[in-house]
DNA sequence: CATAAAATACGAAAATATTCGTAATAAACC
DNA sequence: GGTTTATTACGAATATTTTCGTATTTTATG
């Protein structure tokens, strides 16, 4: 049975790191994070967030090593489909296709994009008469 | 000039109410967000939401009754297209196909809906090949 | 106009999230 | 092995959001 944790806003930030990255150490995460963000973070924060996020069963550690190394225990794919329905809720109060229209509105979008959308609007609706 | 303002999780559930309902008093607020919460709201916790939004410019109200009615000062529609442009980014690392993918995958709509996408689609295509 | 009923004002408690200082620990190096 | 260096552990300060108790104000009503 698995839980729905709704990670924070750092949370996340940190997940997209090892989404992006696999198993990191501490000083590695934190270094990534000022990279992006351009801000001064301390140490000891990213360290405490990744605790936190350990305890949660967001992340799990190997402490092996002198400099324990973390990895994700969340998918990204799952977390984002959890993020996603509740803030379809909130926001969209349901709407999956006003939120659609308007990503493609807003954001751009490749020709290759474009079509595999296409193709699986298709693949939806080919399904939808066959039954 | 346009601020960002982005509405807190209670807020937006509130910016809900009006954007479905138009004008209303805080009693009436209070009762609909009980409603769909089943849950017991104290009625100032409600007022003091409305009162932070007012000043943050989300409401605004009008003191000539009894009980003063409120009103969202922020349009449904921008304030999704903000809320999805972070939600975008920090989700999605910005890939909107991704997001759309998953929202149409996961969250059911109808053939009309479908049918009004694929549209939209093919006008952003129709847009690219004449430029 | 005194009283009761209903609303707003205000401040602060409670809950949650973020940040960091300092102590403790480990291990690297002379 | 003692000293330096880097890491983790821990607790608490800060910030933000949410909730609500109590006081004040306003209006309705007898």
């Amino acid at each position: 049975m698995k839980k729905n944790i709704k990670p924070t806003e750092s949370e996340l930030a940190i997940l997209q790191i090892f989404w992006q990255h696999g198993p990191l150490s501490v000083r590695a995460v934190n270094e990534m994070l000022m990279a992006q963000s351009k801000e001064e973070i301390g140490y000891t924060t990213t360290l405490k967030l990744m605790q936190i996020m350990t305890e949660k069963g967001l992340l799990e550690r190997n402490t092996d090593q002198r400099s324990h190394i973390y990895e994700a225990m969340v998918k990204e794919h799952e977390t984002q489909q959890n993020l996603l329905s509740e803030f379809l809720d909130t926001a969209y109060r349901g709407s999956a296709s006003t939120l659609v229209l308007q990503a493609l509105g807003h954001h751009k979008s490749s020709k290759e994009e474009l079509q595999k959308i296409k193709e699986f609007i298709l693949s939806l609706e080919s399904k939808n008469t066959k039954k």
